[in-house]
DNA sequence: AGCGCTTTGTGCATGCGTTCACAAGCGACG
DNA sequence: CGTCGCTTGTGAACGCATGCACAAAGCGCT
């Protein structure tokens, strides 16, 4: 008989927001800011679940875990929900963000207005193209790579942003968590690999596409094959095209 | 007592891939590519898995998904495998992509290199402003917003990439659906309401930040105070500040 | 041919996330 | 002051995903 493991429920001391409401918290809060703006007061689960596009109960779930705001037979009062929300995702501080790689996309990025008005400011652009150091962006000068941990340390960046090549992704990552960041925003198509005190996350622009394809094959087969017929099928041949 | 409900596995007569599997499906894609390069012919589940940054069990359930490659005693080959993946994702067709919104994030994403080595054609640029009407970024004319159904049916759009700001994109969304497009992916900070036979993907570059934001600030929390002792907590004073 | 080494594929258990459904709570109204 | 209607917060059930551990299966060497 398999031993029944004394219980271990959730981490014991942490505040336990589980992960998949943390990555809900955002949509609401952009949501909130919206109604915020049109001048309402108060909201219940229903309207500011069908805004944000998920499920009432879900909603109501996920702000259970922030604490027991939100009035039984009224709703959500609109600006004390954004104040919690915000000091639940810790946006009460500010962060200073590096953007490494100043090509389209690093470009895109620091002229992206959805920063700033969260918290975060964009304190540092570091390429390695000899031609782009010197030019300004939205104000900022474009420090050389070389100057990496210097900037790091000078403007005490709390994130940073890898906007690179993937070749050069890895050893950009790891000169940063040196420097002591440790928190990393990948664009780069790369896996990589950190100490565990250290947060990635990834946007892979290619990914998000090929996860598209697949529905859309899905719903093409759907069309022409009947449900029972199998599709084709392997015919050990040719690899994939050129 | 609870009726037990009849055991329904599945969707009966999908081809049943799990959603998170299909995820995963691109980097395992990215990761052999490069291993072919090298001009490696087998791998293992143990190598692979590392490589793409997962647990080596996780990795052969995914695989075990498309069916049983791989040989035991000496794992899986690398062409073989790639051949395999990319029909699963339905890449073995080409698809159509319209790129509407060519600010910044639209420059970026015209210019990317990744879309092409996949099998996505960037086939149309679309933009509201009349002095970027006309111009050509890699060969691609871009044409003027007016003309967005007359521009998806020309080349057969398949998948619409919507990098316009917020408050057009909804508008935007809906001119696609109705042109035919099945498939959206949204890099504008909006939710977007569809249709259920429509697919819609979203990239949302401040989201992410927020969630680094809240790790980081749980890094900081769990330094400077006691894993039992709680944060300040609600004062419900002051709302969130300017 | 047989044996042992290596690696796949998977049954099982565990935990997380989602959904349903409802009791508890609050305001409004008579 | 009691009742009624509305909305929150949550207990419970279900399904999906993850990780472990091992039997099945092929390869190479003797």
């Amino acid at each position: 008989m398999p031993v029944p493991r004394a219980a271990t429920p959730r981490q014991l001391g942490k505040p336990g927001i589980p992960e998949a409401t943390v990555a809900r918290l955002p949509i609401y809060l952009r949501v909130l800011t919206g109604l915020a703006d049109t001048g309402l007061a108060t909201v219940s689960s229903e309207a500011l679940s069908a805004a944000a596009g998920v499920g009432s109960a879900k909603l109501r779930k996920d702000l259970s875990h922030l604490g027991s705001y939100g009035t039984r037979g009224v709703g959500y009062d609109v600006e004390y929900l954004i104040y919690q929300i915000s000091r639940a995702l810790g946006l009460t501080q500010h962060y200073r963000v590096a953007i490494i790689g100043v090509g389209n996309l690093g470009h895109a990025l620091a002229n992206y207005a959805g920063f700033a008005t969260r918290g975060f400011r964009i304190a540092a652009l570091i390429d390695s193209d000899p031609a782009q150091v010197g030019e300004e962006i939205v104000g900022i000068e474009i420090r050389h790579l070389d100057d990496l941990e210097v900037v790091v340390k000078e403007h005490e960046i709390s994130i940073g942003v890898i906007a690179t090549p993937a070749t050069a992704a890895q050893d950009v990552c790891d000169r940063l968590v040196a420097c002591g960041v440790t928190s990393v925003l990948n664009f780069a198509p790369a896996v990589l690999s950190v100490p565990e005190s250290v947060d990635v996350r990834k946007v892979d622009l290619s990914i998000e596409l090929q996860i598209l394809a697949f529905h859309e094959q899905r719903k093409a087969a759907g069309i022409h094959a009947e449900p029972g017929a199998a599709v084709p099928d392997d015919v050990r041949t040719a690899a994939v095209a050129p």
